[in-house]
DNA sequence: CGCTTTTGACCGGCGC
DNA sequence: GCGCCGGTCAAAAGCG
């Protein structure tokens, strides 16, 4: 196993500075500790903030689930009802975090469009930012997929790859997997059906790994479900954000970061990033321990 | 040799 | 009915 991609150590590119400075190295924790309360004062904000996001998203979704009409008139730009669909979902799927209609789950009383829709047992859409120069359209998520096709659509110049699930052979889940046509190093996959048996790792997923960002260590805590986020994790679109070496092939993903924009998990994210800045005593001790420790 | 990928052909749904 | 388009099939090629 590789722990190189939870790199804790921070540099802070002090050793140059404090390495004969004794006296800085108390003013250094003074000043760390008056960030430390600013960095927890900046996450309660943030806290606040995805609270009143995901009310508001709420409110949204609620507005949409009693009013279809909106739906109907937020796509009123296309004309036909097949394009419609199409294109809500596509809207959905670049609304982040707004993407729990995007499930056309049959189970939905709500306006019934096709039986062909009523047959379609569940969708759900990821996306994940891969390096811009790497042209595969592979989703690393745990499962073994094998490519029966592939079609350039009207609306994205980018192909589309379609899989189906090949561990096991009754298993009906699909995948289609096509480069965003706005930000061609997002890959959104479009997950159909439920896999009818258990992840299988005969190829790894990717190393996933809880972050804001891809410079921002985190534990890894959570982390396990996420694999199996096309089938487990509904009304939520997923980005990863899979940094790969533009050296490496498409299979071989050295690191990810992951990015969930549901805002529940986004808010386990803030309290997680922030608890392990901030509140942990432990890391301001070390912190200050590891300047003074160099400063001697 | 077996599995996977590629790719052109085919099919069905839908709009005009 | 025709044409367009998305989805699937299946033979051929590629690869380990």
């Amino acid at each position: 196993m590789e722990p190189a991609w939870v790199d804790t150590t921070l540099d802070l590119n002090i050793n140059p500075c404090f390495r004969t400075n004794k006296a800085m190295s108390g003013v250094l924790v003074e000043e760390l500790n008056r960030v430390s309360a600013e960095n927890k004062k900046l996450t309660e904000m943030l806290t606040v903030l995805c609270e009143q996001y995901y009310s508001l998203q709420h409110q949204f979704m609620e507005l949409v689930n009693k009013n279809p009409e909106i739906e109907t008139t937020a796509a009123a730009t296309t004309s036909s009802s097949k394009k419609r669909k199409a294109e809500w979902e596509d809207y959905g799927a670049n609304m982040i975090g707004f993407s729990g209609n995007t499930e056309t789950s049959s189970s939905d009383d709500g306006s019934p469009k096709t039986p062909k829709d009523c047959i379609k047992p569940k969708v759900s859409r990821v996306q994940v930012r891969t390096n811009p120069s790497d042209n595969s359209l592979i989703v690393r998520d745990g499962y073994q997929w094998r490519k029966y096709g592939q079609k350039v659509t009207r609306d994205n110049p980018c192909p589309r790859a379609y899989f189906k699930c090949s561990f096991a052979p009754s298993c009906p889940v699909k995948k289609k997997v096509q480069r965003s046509a706005e930000d061609p190093s997002i890959l959104v996959a479009t997950y159909e059906g439920e896999h009818n048996h258990h992840e299988h790792h005969r190829s790894p997923p990717a190393e996933i790994s809880l972050s804001s960002n891809n410079n921002t260590p985190s534990s890894n805590t959570g982390s396990g479900p996420v694999s199996s986020a096309p089938t487990k994790a509904l009304a939520s679109t997923v980005t990863l954000e899979l940094l790969q070496p533009a050296g490496l092939g498409g299979d071989e993903t050295e690191r990810a970061a992951l990015q969930i924009d549901a805002p529940a998990i986004q808010q386990i994210l803030v309290h997680q990033m922030a608890a392990s800045l901030s509140r942990d005593p432990n890391f301001t001790a070390a912190l200050a321990a590891a300047i003074s420790g160099r400063a001697v």
